[in-house]
RNA sequence: CGCGGGGUGGAGCAGUACGGCAGCUCGUCGGGCUCAUAACCCGAAGGUCAUAGGUUCAAAUCCUAUCCCCGCAACCA
C-alpha cells in the first residue's frame, strides 16, 4: 500500500553557504512531516544532505590552498551540527561527493545516453572570459558587453552534452493536468504549467570549464553539470536502481520540499529526467516562501542574517520550531521578527499550553495528592471536550496532508483554549474545597487526558516539550511511541500518578527583553563590522592647489525634479545656475521627495564631463554627505541657506 | 507594457483555487475568577476589505482599469 509510506526530502544545501533561517525552515518543516507520518504508523524516510560540486567550491578551496574535498569535509559540519541542534530526525544525510552518489549519477547518465535522451552537441553563446560565464541573450549589455563587468563578450562554441528536455514538454503537461496537486501551492503550479507551455529547450548537462564535479562516463573532458548531479541525490540516497532497495518502497511516495527559487529544476527538469528513466515523477513538490527579517530582505552585507543556532540558544529549539511553522502559512512569504517570536512564546506557549499544564497538575496535586482513578463518570460537558479532542486530531490530519502547518497548530490551540475555558466552567478548586470527589475526579481526569492528547499532537512540532509534558503527566516512554492508537481519547485506561515538574515556557518580560535585544544588536554590529563601512583609512592622495582650482563648484537652484523612467533610484534635477539651466541625474530618490528638493539651493560640481544614465544626459554632480553605515543609509545634500548668496555663486 | 509578491479594525496577518453572516493573534476598555507562569474566562469598542467601474439574488473573493508598497532585474556622477 503505497499511501501508507512517506518519503520526504529537503533540497541538498550548497555546502559553502552559512546555514541560515531559510535552511532551517525547510528542514524543520520536513522533520515535522516525517515525525507526523512516522507517529501515524507509516513507513517513512526523511532525507537531507549537501550539494558539494561546482565552481564556487573549487574557487573557495583554491583561495584557501586546500582541496575542494577538504573544504567540503570541513563545512559540511556546519549543517550537520545545525540539524543536531534543531533536533532533526533525518534518516540519512547524503553528500554529492560520496561514491554511492557518484556511482548512481554516472549510471543515470549512461542510461540516458544509451537511449538517446542525452546527446553530444555544441553550445554556442556569448561568453565573458573574465567572469567565466555565458551571458543569456536577454541580459547582454549595450554593444555586446557583459552585464556584470561591462567587458566585451566573445562568441564561444563549446562541446557539451544535452538532455532532451524538449521531448518531455507534452508528457509533463499531461502529468500536471492529471495531477493538479503535484505542485503546491496552486500559484506555483500555474507558474510551472505556463512556463512549460512557453516551450522547453534542451538542457546542457555537462561542462568542460571546470573539473570539480562528477566525471562524465566515457568522456573525461567533461564533468556533469551540478544541477543534473544534485537532483539525482533523491534517488541515489535510496540506492537506485538496486533491486529490492529502499527506492522501491519509497520512490512511489516521494515528496520534495523546496524553496520557491528552485521550483523549475524540481518541477520541469527533474520530472523529465525521471520520465526518461521510466520512474514516476515526484508525487508532490511543495514550494515554500521566503523570510524577510524585521521587514527587510535578509542579506549578508546588511548583517541581518538570522542565525538559527543563536535563535535556538536564546529561545529554545522547540519555541523556534513552533514559531517558524505557526507564524506564516507554508507557501507564503513571511517576516521573521524576534519580538513577534517573544510575544508568541508568551501568549501561545507560556499562557496557553504551559499554563494549562501548570494549573491542571497543580490541582491534581493539591486536591488529589497527584492521583487519579482509572475511570470516571463523564457529564455532557466532559463529553464535549472529548469530542473536540477527537475532532481536532482528525482536522489536524487533514491539514497536515495539505502541509498547512499553521492551520494545524491553530486547530490544536483552539482545543487548548477550550480546555482552559473548561476549567473556568467546572471550577475544580471549588469541587476540591467542597469535597465533591467524584465530580472532581472526572474534571481532573478530563484535563489530564486533554493534556495527554495535546502532547501527542504537538510532539512532531516540539518533540522535547511533548516529552516533558508526557513525563509530567506520569507517563513512561515517548508521546510518539504508541502510534495512531495513542491519538484516541482514553487510550490509556489506567490510574494516574502525576510527576509535576518545572514550568514549560517561562514568560518573557518584554521590557527587559527589549533592553537586552538592544544590547545584543549593538554587540553584533560591533563584532560584525567594526569599521568596515567607515573606511577611515580610505584616503585620497595629496593634491596640489592647482588641482583643487580645477574643480568648479557653484550654487544651483533646484527648479524641478522628475523621475527617470525605468530607474527607480534616479531623479533628473533641473537646475538654474543663474547663467544657464541644466539637468543632472542623481540616485537620491530614496532619500528625498521631489517637493523636498524643489526650491533648495544646492552645491554642484559644474565642470564634470557629461554622462548618460538610462538615456538621460547628466551635466555635473551634486555634493552630498553620506553616512557610511549601510544598515541605515543616510544622505544629506549640501545646501546653501543664506539668502544673500545668489544662485550661480562659486564655492571654494 | 521586464518578472514576482502584496494593499483586509490601532499593529501583525488569515480568508481569494470553489462568491454565501469579515475572521485570528496582539493591543485598548469593562467585567468575572483566584487552580495557575500578573496567567485563565466572559463581554465591548474599532473595518465603506487600496480606488473606480462591471458581472451576480449575493463580491474581500470573479472581470476590467487605475493608484500605492515590497522583492528580483536594471540603475546608482
Amino acid at each position: 500500500m503505497s499511501d501508507k509510506n512517506f518519503y520526504i526530502t529537503t533540497p541538498i544545501y550548497y555546502v559553502n553557504d552559512v546555514p541560515h533561517i531559510g535552511h532551517a525552515y525547510t528542514t524543520i518543516a520536513a522533520d515535522v512531516l516525517a515525525r507526523w507520518h512516522k507517529s501515524a504508523g507509516e513507513k517513512t524516510w526523511f532525507l537531507t544532505g549537501t550539494d558539494e560540486h561546482g565552481q564556487k567550491i573549487q574557487t573557495a578551496a583554491d583561495a584557501r590552498g586546500i582541496t575542494p574535498q577538504q573544504l567540503c569535509d570541513e563545512v559540511v559540519q556546519n549543517f550537520q551540527r545545525l540539524w543536531k541542534t534543531l533536533n532533526i530526525s533525518n534518516d540519512d544525510f547524503i553528500r554529492t561527493t560520496e561514491p554511492r552518489h557518484e556511482k548512481v549519477v554516472q549510471e543515470v547518465f549512461r542510461r540516458l545516453i544509451e537511449q538517446g535522451d542525452i546527446y553530444k552537441g555544441e553550445y554556442e553563446g556569448w561568453y565573458c572570459v573574465p567572469c567565466e560565464t555565458y551571458v543569456p541573450e536577454a541580459q547582454i549589455g549595450e554593444g555586446n558587453t557583459c552585464p556584470d563587468c561591462k567587458r566585451p563578450l566573445t562568441k564561444m562554441t563549446e562541446e557539451t552534452y544535452f538532455f532532451k528536455l524538449s521531448k518531455y514538454a507534452e508528457p509533463l503537461l499531461k502529468y500536471y493536468e492529471e495531477n493538479p496537486d503535484a505542485i503546491m501551492p496552486k500559484s506555483r503550479y500555474n507558474e510551472i504549467v505556463s512556463f512549460i507551455k512557453s516551450g522547453l529547450r534542451d538542457q546542457s548537462v555537462s561542462r568542460t570549464t571546470l573539473s570539480w564535479g562528477i566525471p562524465l562516463p566515457g568522456d573525461d573532458k567533461h564533468v556533469i553539470y551540478v544541477w543534473f548531479d544534485a537532483l539525482i541525490n533523491y534517488l541515489s540516497a535510496l540506492d537506485f536502481p538496486e533491486k529490492g532497495g529502499k527506492w522501491e518502497t519509497f520512490w512511489p511516495v516521494v515528496h520534495h520540499l523546496v524553496g520557491k527559487d528552485i521550483i523549475r529544476f524540481h518541477c520541469v527538469i527533474w520530472p523529465a529526467m525521471l520520465m526518461a528513466l521510466g520512474v514516476n515523477p515526484p508525487v508532490k513538490v511543495f514550494a515554500h516562501g521566503w523570510w524577510t527579517v524585521e521587514g527587510a530582505k535578509m542579506s549578508k552585507s546588511v548583517g541581518n542574517v538570522v542565525d538559527p543556532f543563536e535563535m535556538a540558544g536564546l529561545y529554545g529549539v522547540d519555541a523556534f520550531r513552533y514559531f517558524v511553522l505557526r507564524e506564516v502559512p507554508f507557501g507564503n512569504d513571511g517576516d521573521f521578527s524576534e519580538l513577534a517570536m517573544a510575544q508568541r512564546i508568551n501568549s501561545d506557549l507560556a499562557n496557553d499550553i504551559g499554563n494549562l499544564l501548570s494549573r491542571s497538575l497543580q490541582m491534581i496535586d493539591k486536591y488529589r495528592e497527584g492521583n487519579l482513578p482509572a475511570s470516571y463518570k463523564a457529564t455532557e460537558l466532559d463529553k464535549e471536550i472529548e469530542d473536540l479532542a477527537n475532532a481536532t486530531a482528525a482536522e489536524m490530519t487533514a491539514l497536515m496532508d495539505r502541509f498547512a502547518f499553521d492551520e494545524a497548530l491553530k486547530s490544536l490551540w483552539n482545543f487548548i483554549g477550550r480546555a482552559n475555558k473548561y476549567i473556568d466552567e467546572t471550577q475544580p478548586w471549588k469541587l476540591g474545597k467542597d469535597g465533591e470527589v467524584e465530580r472532581l475526579d472526572a474534571v481532573l481526569r478530563t484535563l489530564w487526558e486533554s493534556l495527554r492528547l495535546a502532547a501527542v499532537q504537538v510532539a512532531p512540532f516540539m518533540p522535547e516539550t511533548a516529552a516533558n509534558i508526557w513525563a509530567q503527566l506520569g507517563l513512561a516512554g515517548n508521546p510518539l511511541d504508541g502510534g495512531r492508537a495513542n491519538w484516541k481519547w482514553g487510550a490509556l485506561e489506567a490510574p494516574v500518578k502525576i510527576a509535576k515538574g518545572s514550568i514549560l515556557f517561562p514568560r518573557i518580560d518584554i521590557e527587559k527583553w527589549k533592553a537586552e535585544k538592544e544590547k545584543r544588536d549593538q554587540e553584533k554590529r560591533a563584532a560584525a563590522n567594526p569599521t568596515a563601512f567607515f573606511n577611515f583609512d580610505d584616503h585620497e592622495p595629496e593634491i596640489e592647489y592647482d588641482d583643487f582650482g580645477k574643480l568648479e563648484f557653484r550654487v544651483a537652484l533646484v527648479e524641478k525634479v522628475e523621475v527617470v523612467p525605468k530607474a527607480d533610484k534616479l531623479y533628473v534635477l533641473h537646475l538654474d545656475l543663474g547663467y544657464e539651466k541644466r539637468a543632472i541625474v542623481s540616485s537620491i530618490r530614496e532619500f528625498y521627495k521631489p517637493e523636498e528638493l524643489e526650491g533648495k539651493k544646492i552645491v554642484v560640481l559644474v565642470n564634470l564631463k557629461p554622462a548618460k544614465f538610462r538615456g538621460v544626459v547628466s551635466n555635473g554632480m551634486l555634493l552630498a554627505a553620506e553616512s557610511p553605515d549601510t544598515t541605515k543609509e543616510v544622505l544629506t545634500l549640501l545646501t546653501v541657506m543664506d539668502d544673500s548668496i545668489p544662485v550661480g555663486s562659486r564655492v571654494h
